[in-house]
Parts: structure tokens; sequence; C-alpha cells
DNA sequence: CGGATCTAAAGCCATAATGACCTCCTGATT
DNA sequence: AATCAGGAGGTCATTATGGCTTTAGATCCG
């Protein structure tokens, strides 16, 4: 699967977020989305450090969107929340058995290079806005 | 990612026999590859049962082609040796987790069957004969 | 027959994904 | 300033998946 749960719940998150005129914290969230709020809560850290977010501690803190809907890409949701670009296939991750060592030069590689741009393509042209 | 090394294997063996005249052993194969005769041979099998490669077994038996080259569509490959279509975000697979059992009716549902089509439409676009 | 080769099913191990927990730090509220 | 809500960030347990091995059996060729 490309994508994991990660970046399910970050897009899901981002949705509630977004109706909402105030913070949002983590357990709420997770209340609110039913889903596990230790590993929300990373998530949403993430989605902060890449600027995404904005998060204020403390009372009444929570997290607010950093960013206009329409700036927020899908690319930059799904990086933040899987902490690496979404790859076809990472020849690199598998360098170590890559049967020639051949890497991005083998039989393959142009197909599986054009099928990524495709993907990238697809990604880099969304933004929450367009899909939410 | 969305495919794994069954994938990689299968579409690199398809390579070495479309260039054979003679059938293919499985260990043969391996060697050639540099990859595991043990995991490949599950893979050549898989591939044969979908009616991609004919298996003869016996003496100088091995794998051939069992259909044109530009008949044979990447789809098929990565279905034979994924053992299931390769998905952007299985929600299914995921049906016990999913934050209202709303599966397929989310958020980010729309999002994720578009995206989906977009690789499935690649996919069944091409054959073996335009990648190789 | 007898070895070569595919078929099939079970199971093992390492790694990554998922999730629970705990402590510290920051900032709002009183 | 004291208190407390809530984010930051680390570690650890659990589980799912990927990658691969093993074993036993069925076929086919010579």
């Amino acid at each position: 699967m490309l994508l994991t749960r990660a970046s399910e719940y970050a897009l899901l998150s981002l949705d509630s977020i977004r109706k909402s005129d105030k913070p949002i914290g983590a357990e709420q969230l997770a209340n609110e989305l039913s889903i596990p709020k230790s590993f929300l809560a990373k998530i949403l850290q993430s989605l902060a450090k890449q600027g995404i977010l904005e998060s204020r501690k403390g009372a009444h803190g929570g997290f607010v969107l950093a960013q206009d809907i329409n700036e927020i890409t899908i690319t930059s949701v799904i990086l933040a929340a899987e902490g690496k670009p979404p790859a076809v296939f990472d020849c690199n991750s598998y360098s170590h058995t890559c049967p020639h060592g051949t890497i991005g030069t083998c039989a393959i590689s142009p197909f599986l290079a054009n099928f990524q741009t495709k993907i990238d393509d697809f990604l880099n042209g969304l933004t929450l806005g367009d899909i939410l």
C-alpha cells in the first residue's frame, strides 16, 4: 500500500481542524475520529513541524491550520505524515539486495521512474481545498 | 510502498524469459538475477497460475511466456506477483479500525478513489512490450 | 525407474506500522 | 506565583507485513 494510516489520520484531522474556529486538541480530535490519541498526537506534531498546522500550548491550546486550505498540497501532508515521500518502489532502500547493484539502471527502472512521476505530478497538483 | 519485491522480481524475470528461446528454470533464473531461488519459485508459480507463463515440468523444464509480450498487461503481472491489486490505501483491509465504520464514504474517500483510478488507468494501459 | 523440475502449503524471522505510557516543557488562567 | 491544560518527545509493547525457507508431493522427461 502506498499510504499508511498516518496519512489517513492526517487528512481526516485536517478536515476536522479546518471546520473549527477554535484550536482542537489531540485528545478531542482522537475522540471525534475514534482513533488512538497517542498515535494521532505524533502525526499532529509532524504536521506542526512542517508548518502545516500551528500548535498552541497551554490551556485551550490545540491545533489550527497554519496555511490557507488552498495552499496546503497533498504532497506536503503525506510527506509530513509518513516521514518520507510516497514511493512506488524504493530501490534505494533495497540497494543491498538489488539484483546486480544496478540501482536505477535495470530493465524496469524507466517504468518505475515514469510511474513515480505520474504519482508525484498528481499529488503535487492537488491541495487540501481540492479534495475536501 | 505500492509495490513489493515480488513485483520487481516478476518483471525482471519476465524480461529474462522473453529473451530466451528455451524454457528457463527457477534455479537458473535465480542465479542470473542473483535473487533467492525459493522466493522466486513462488512468484513464478503465481505467474504460471495466472496464465502469464507456461510451466514445463521434468528435465529441461522451466518457464516460457504463455502470451505475446504485447498482450501481457502490467496490471496482470503485478496482480499475480502481489496476490492482490496495488492499492493506494485499502480501507477494506482496515475496516475494523476505520474511524466511524464509514468505509468508502468518509471525507477522503473521493480523493482516494480518484487517486486509485489514476493508478489503475496507468497500469492497465501498459503492457510488458511497452516497458521492456 | 530415477533424477530434474514444478506445485503447494506451512512456517520463520526481521522490520515497520501501530499504539500505549511517561516525563518534561510551555503558556494560559486565576 | 501557583496551578493546570495540553503540546513535545522519548521509550517500549504489540501487531502486521514483507521477505524468505523448508518440506513434502506431483509430474514429466529420458
